[in-house]
DNA sequence: TCACAAAACTAACACTTATTAGTTTTTTTA
DNA sequence: TAAAAAAACTAATAAGTGTTAGTTTTGTGA
């Protein structure tokens, strides 16, 4: 048929994965097929051969993109020279325009990771391992240096993990509630309801 | 082989779709075969129907069986004779409960609706709306009644929700923390923070 | 113990899956 | 404009899918 449509600074490649993370959100990987991908770009599915190694390659790059970027921003965070609260505000902020801006691909990240074969599902599980112990390190310390409540830091973390999670839920009512409210609202909620006034 | 073995009060009908949730839940609706569903249970897969219709079944079952649960409890509550800070309370006990008890089941229905056929598909959307949106109801009244601060109905009911579904997360992590003191933290994090004092 | 019903089995079906081989068309480069 | 490279195409493969038909085994009640 026609030919990918190739936006400016973006390879072949990277508009299959864009589909593919958009698709394997509505659907799921398992219930995505080669042939609707591929429908949806406006080409044959042998064609997506020519520029991608496998369909679980597609589910690799999207998982492991999206664990990049958080690994990324946390090490930046971890060693900016600010206190531990505004590095904890920063993070939230950063998971907030995360979901906002790469739906598709975070919601996909969260949701599709059991369908990564080894070792790259080990892999996986260790990061996000590593990058939640991170943060309740960082928790440890706020409290430590008294600038949050005397909480449980495990219990905290995985507070804030799910609340911020939970924007997915938001999706759907992009009209009747400004972003900017959720995300004032969220950040008074999880940060400020735990540091000490 | 050998036979489906039923414990008391139990139908075959009913193992069958208790295995069908744990797997579903570890790998998903499309990612589980019925082959693989009926070695776990130590049949063939054929002979599964003779208990059941058909696959989708199983799916629709799980969800409905969850979403009616809680239909049910909302209803209850609802009607009870206690103040609004109460009810709201008992609906987010309940769903800690639900969520330790019927783990995989609710993580199915959280997950995997999307896989449901028409017109279950939008018949459970349906049914989950109506849950929202009464929830807000009731949040809305606790304002009216001035047992809550002046908080935006929608954001709260969403970050109960968001937070309460994020008790997935402490699946991983039962030996370190123990379900009552999550259950008491997320009480006060979600009410107590809420209403006014 | 014998007949009936329930539930297992084997074998097959029609269909979908991801992926490959080989060929033709399109685009880029010189 | 001709040669080379990129990317589309058609057709086919082997494996896996849910499900059905027909048969045999198992358990139950008279």
């Amino acid at each position: 048929m026609s030919k990918i449509v190739t936006s400016k600074n973006g390879t072949k490649k990277d508009v299959i994965i864009k589909k593919a993370a958009s698709l394997f959100r509505k659907k799921g990987f398992k219930g995505t097929s080669m042939r609707e991908l591929a429908e949806n770009i406006g080409v044959e599915a042998s064609s997506l051969y020519n520029h991608i190694g496998s369909k679980s390659e597609l589910l690799q790059h999207i998982c492991f993109k999206v664990a990049n970027d958080f690994m990324l921003q946390l090490h930046e965070t971890e060693k900016s020279e600010i206190s531990t609260t505004q590095k904890l505000e920063k993070l939230i902020r950063f998971h907030i325009h995360m979901m906002m801006d790469g739906y598709d691909e975070v919601f996909v990240a969260n949701h599709e990771w059991k369908q990564l074969e080894e070792p790259f599902l080990s892999n996986f599980l260790t990061q996000r391992k590593l990058y939640e112990s991170r943060m309740i390190e960082l928790v440890k310390k706020g409290i430590q240096q008294k600038e949050f409540k005397n909480i449980h830091p495990h219990v905290a973390v995985f507070t804030i993990l799910s609340a911020v999670r939970g924007l997915e839920l938001w999706q759907r009512h992009k009209k009747n509630v400004s972003i900017k409210e959720i995300e004032t609202n969220m950040i008074n909620h999880l940060l400020y309801g735990i540091a000490k006034q």
